[in-house]
RNA sequence: GGAGAGGUGGCCGAGCGGUUGAAGGCGCACGCUUGGAAAGCGUGUGUAGGUUAACCCCUACCGAGGGUUCGAAUCCCUCCCUCUCCGCCA
């Protein structure tokens, strides 16, 4: 949520600003300032009143304690009151307005990051790494997975529909280790403390990061519980600190998280049909930081390298992207996506995308904290993939596949396989 | 699901119709004391909004939302959450 005060006082910036995004914001700016102005002379009004009131209140108490006469202070009062309800319903309906308003704004790009309307004017920073040579026709990986009984795509759609999957044997171990792989180095190796949260959450919570109230259809809704399936462990996490006064020697923050994650993918029928790719539910492990403002900016490039790190452990081929102000996601003020190579697509995928908030969502939930010595501040926000594991599954196949249709392990999984070298028939 | 108890400032905890934005304690900040530290003593210390150049001032806030009253942290209603016991259950 942006602040109402820098719309008021800096609304040709703040347009420009959201212009970037591809959208128009210019009404809403007019709108909002009109409400607020509107707002701020009906609070003027109730409260001159509520303070004859008190006044007029506090003559009554003592008047009776005297045992003198109150009835016309009394009468005052209640002549006032009805005023003072006029007033605070205008300045509610105000509020109210102002608020579903801003809840529809997103926030303002990083002046930094490049103008664009959408992924083509992306920028390649830099790219890790080898791109694998095959001596033969690469395999796709929905291929390799049947050939080696790792997936069952086909009853997953009995089961559910499509985009869903069932992992089996090799893959479904092959799964688990991934994300105990990836858990693993991000608690031990770039400290992050590890959380396990509730996969449902309400409302509040989806309001906050920014899910809702815009983007509803792309989220499974319970009929009866007015919960939400998590799209992403960075609504749970994010919201761990939800109308929180954090501390300012606790700073950063740092969270990890593994969950299942689930979209709707509304809008998307066309796309990555086959196999695990686009998926209504998927696995992966988060990284979600809290930190002071004037960390945030470091801290996503450290956050960037932590996501990183997988990847090279695992010795795969990717490139880092920053994204353009017209591609960034709602509630970001900068990100950066990181690219796996797939040979079978015969291109750079994503597989995780890193954010920094600033104070966007910690205004929308309310995540303070206080320096030692100061007033409140909202914190900044972070969050990244550390990584999707549905993808880096599809990677891993893909890219350590062998002529005979079997899987290089390679070997900082392999603890995690029973030492094992591949995966074959 | 049934019965009961409770939600007060950064934290603990009093208050149960007017002088309470809220006692007391902890914590924190500053000062005194000390060779230095601890202890001790003193002073200060909530948040948000409005107004202001700033100080001041005003308003609101005691889980959330309504109601009663001239006046509500205190009384009433609804909802949410926490705890205890019972039931059910992986």
């Amino acid at each position: 949520m942006l602040d109402i005060k820098l719309i008021r006082e800096e609304t040709d910036s703040v347009n420009h600003a959201l212009s970037r995004r591809n959208a128009d914001f210019s009404g809403d700016l007019e709108k909002l300032n009109a409400l607020d102005s509107e707002r701020r002379n009906s609070l003027q009004n109730s409260e001159n009143l509520k303070s004859r009131k008190n006044k007029l209140s506090a003559d009554v108490g003592r008047l009776k304690r005297e045992g003198a006469n109150a009835d016309s202070e009394m009468a005052e009062v209640k002549s006032i009151n009805q005023e003072i309800g006029e007033w605070d319903e205008k300045t509610s309906d105000c509020e109210n307005q102002i608020r579903d308003l801003l809840l529809n704004i997103p926030n303002l790009p990083d002046p930094a990051i490049p103008d664009g309307r959408d992924e083509s004017s992306n920028q390649e920073l830099r790219v890790i790494g080898e791109r694998p040579e095959f001596d033969f026709e690469p395999k796709n990986h929905v291929e390799l997975a049947e050939g080696l009984g790792l997936l069952d795509l086909k009853r997953a759609a009995k089961i559910s529909g499509a985009r869903f999957a069932v992992y089996k044997n090799d893959g479904a171990r092959l799964l688990r280790a991934l994300i105990n792989f990836m858990l693993d180095v991000q608690t031990e190796e770039n400290g992050y403390q590890e959380l396990y949260p509730p996969f449902l959450v309400n409302k509040e919570s989806m309001t906050a990061t920014g899910q809702l109230p815009k983007f509803e259809e792309d989220l499974f809704v319970m009929r009866d519980d007015s919960l939400y399936l998590i799209p992403t462990a960075e609504v749970p996490v994010t919201n761990y600190h939800r109308n929180e006064m954090l501390a300012e020697d606790e700073l950063p923050i740092k969270y990890t998280a593994y969950t299942p994650c689930f979209r709707r993918e509304a809008g998307s029928y066309g796309k990555d049909t086959q196999g695990l790719i686009r998926q209504h539910q998927f696995d992966k492990v988060e990284l979600v930081k809290f930190v002071a403002p004037e960390q945030s900016d470091a801290e996503l490039e450290l956050l960037v390298a932590d996501a990183e790190s997988i990847l090279q452990k695992l010795g795969l081929h990717y490139r880092v992207v920053v994204l353009c102000a017209g591609d960034m996601g709602f509630s970001a003020r900068k990100t950066y996506d990181l690219e796996v190579w797939l040979p079978a697509q015969g291109c750079f995928r994503e597989i995780s995308s890193c954010s920094n908030f600033g104070d966007y969502q910690a205004r929308r939930g309310n995540i303070r904290f206080k320096r030692k010595t100061g007033k409140p501040e909202w914190v900044h926000t972070l969050n990244g993939s550390g990584l999707a594991a549905g993808r880096l599954f599809v990677a891993l196949l893909e890219n350590y596949q062998c002529a005979d249709g079997s899987i290089t392990i390679p070997p900082a999984l392999r603890p995690y396989l029973k030492e094992r070298e591949a995966l074959q028939q």
